[in-house]
DNA sequence: ACAACGATACCCT
DNA sequence: GGGTATCGTTGTT
């Protein structure tokens, strides 16, 4: 697996579906305190709007709890939900309150750590759904805040060739988001077309 | 101080 | 496909 630059400040400083669609085949680095790597590659991801998104957790503007939706583009934004947690990384640019949720993996690195932290042996259930890959990767409010430019511990990386990804065949479907009971019309949710690794 | 509620997932069927 | 455990955030006393 050849592993592209680090995602830049300039990727996430977009249209949070233009962001959401690119996710799509780059790749999601844990570094554990041993320096071992953890994660796999994006397959699923859906877009939260700043304006017109009732399903956005930024719709009744800042909060404490969604502040992070608010920072720098390429801050991670962690909360919590059923007594679990989902990340986020938020998009176009400080104070506009839009994110795109990391949703599915397919798991590459570091299966044994993952599937020890899952308490889960079954590989096609360890990081598909959004509180599960936070589980499989050690992700929690904790990381609420972390700008993942620069970070060492959490790192998104693209592909070795934008080229590779066509090479490969790997191509992006779109569809209404999941979960939620409002916005489900918008074509917000992006996934790798033909993956086993996708949340349902 | 407290109760309701989720961008969930698990454990059945 | 349906019931439900579980807990941080939020809005209401």
């Amino acid at each position: 697996m050849k592993l592209g630059r680090r995602l830049t400040r300039k990727f996430f400083a977009r249209e949070p579906d233009q962001v959401a669609r690119d996710l799509i085949g780059t790749f999601l680095i844990r570094y554990t305190a041993d320096g071992r790597r953890l994660g796999g590659k994006i397959v699923e991801t859906e877009a939260y709007l700043a304006t017109g998104d009732p399903a956005s957790h930024s719709v009744r503007g800042k909060t404490a709890r969604n502040l992070s939706m608010f920072a720098k583009p390429g801050t991670l934004y962690v909360y919590s939900i059923h007594a679990k947690y989902c990340m986020n990384v938020a998009t176009e640019s400080e104070e506009i309150g839009s994110a795109v949720l990391i949703r599915a993996v397919q798991p590459l690195w570091g299966i044994q750590e993952m599937s020890a932290a899952r308490r889960q042996t079954d590989l096609r259930k360890l990081t598909r759904g959004p509180a599960m890959l936070c589980e499989a990767l050690g992700i929690s409010t904790v990381d609420d805040g972390t700008d993942l430019i620069g970070c060492r511990r959490l790192v998104m990386r693209g592909a070795e060739q934008s080229q590779e990804k066509m090479r490969t065949g790997l191509q992006v479907g779109c569809g209404g988001r999941i979960g939620i009971s409002v916005g489900i019309d918008l074509p917000l949710r992006f996934y790798e077309l033909g993956s086993i690794w996708l949340s349902r």
